[in-house]
DNA sequence: GCACTAAATTGAACATCATTCAATTTCGAG
DNA sequence: CTCGAAATTGAATGATGTTCAATTTAGTGC
């Protein structure tokens, strides 16, 4: 279902029609809101899933970082890379706060953890994991707004994941070296056969 | 006209019609189109102008600082405090990017200036002062959003100034005792009887 | 004052969707 | 095979942004 529905990433959350959404599953006009409330939660929906997949691939692929600021560093660049980079994403960005919302909540446990643990190491100097995250997100919304329409140029990308090091309370010397470190690769997309709707009800 | 149209700070975004508006103003319907080519630009208007007059009163404000620092730590926190204190705020935020873009446009000619002013006396480390201020305008919203959303305690206001001082690449002492300096009030809001619209035609 | 024209204004009509719901089909238990 | 509950359908509804032909207003030359 959710599949069939992703697909509003072709034209854009807001030009995706209910109807074509309905045609491309094979289904009634109808039928959607017995699995989704309303288009928004469809949206929201569709946009956790691809974010809640990012977020285990990158948990996935750095396992091995000793450097729990390296782990964060890598999450904030990957996520930017993604958003400018796909095709699919760049029509979601239409919904910020949707976007970012959704990256507070399935990044953050992870996030948030990484970057209480870095604190702990002596690597950050913020107050508040939760703070620091959300504004991390909105920021990354921003500046992934700003590439995809082209206000900004990609390079800008290396200097962004810098200043939100900083944001965490690196010094900027470190936050370079850190920004500039070696990154493994990700793991390919997972875009299972899963089918299933947040609730129902009639 | 604009003031007329600025009550749309009543409802909402997305919640005014184009018919009430209209109404409130006095005139047809059709007429409002013939000085904002759709709702989006109406609301884009009224938001710059709200944030135009801001900007105005907070340069005015920091005038006599003698710390380009100071001078960006003051704008950013007057306005996440305008952002969640101010009920007409609240309201416009539901359009976030709209909002963050608006900041970028209108404080920016400010802020920036007052980070490159900082940056030259040695007080931040950034390379670009287009980004930190994209990242600081998208984070206000967002920090802004859980405030009013009541997300997050008012009391988070202050750490977050941090963080973006921070962000801007002051140390994290540096940057608390900048958002612990007192800050002189901000001149009564101007709401003049200017109604001119940017653009006409038919 | 008057005739005439260009610009501004009007608001009813239109088109587009998200959403609903009564009718129908599907499915499973007995 | 029967019956009832759940799922599905898709035409109808309602709300709203936008358009445009008709009308009013304003300005200019005589």
């Amino acid at each position: 279902m959710q599949a069939g529905l992703s697909v509003m990433s072709e034209k854009g959350i807001d030009a995706a029609t209910m109807q074509e959404i309905a045609e491309r599953a094979d289904v009634g006009a109808g039928t959607v809101y017995s699995y989704f409330k309303s288009k928004d939660e469809l949206a929201v929906s569709v946009i956790e899933r691809v974010m809640h997949d990012l977020a285990l691939r990158i948990a996935e692929a750095t396992e091995a970082f000793a450097d729990a600021a390296q782990v964060y560093a890598y999450g904030v660049r990957t996520v930017i890379e993604a958003a400018t980079g796909d095709l699919r994403w760049r029509q979601l960005l239409n919904r910020p706060e949707v976007i970012a919302e959704a990256m507070y909540r399935c990044h953050g446990p992870f996030a948030i953890r990484d970057l209480e643990k870095a604190a702990r190491a002596g690597r950050f100097t913020f107050s508040d994991a939760r703070l620091t995250f959300k504004l991390a997100c909105y920021a990354i919304v921003g500046v992934s707004l700003a590439i995809a329409q082209q206000e900004m140029a990609a390079d800008v990308i290396e200097p962004a994941v810098v200043r939100l090091l900083c944001m965490a309370g690196l010094s900027e010397g470190d936050a370079r070296e850190l920004a500039r470190r070696p990154r493994p690769p990700l793991a390919p997309e997972a875009r299972p056969i899963a089918l299933d709707g947040p609730q129902a009800g009639h």
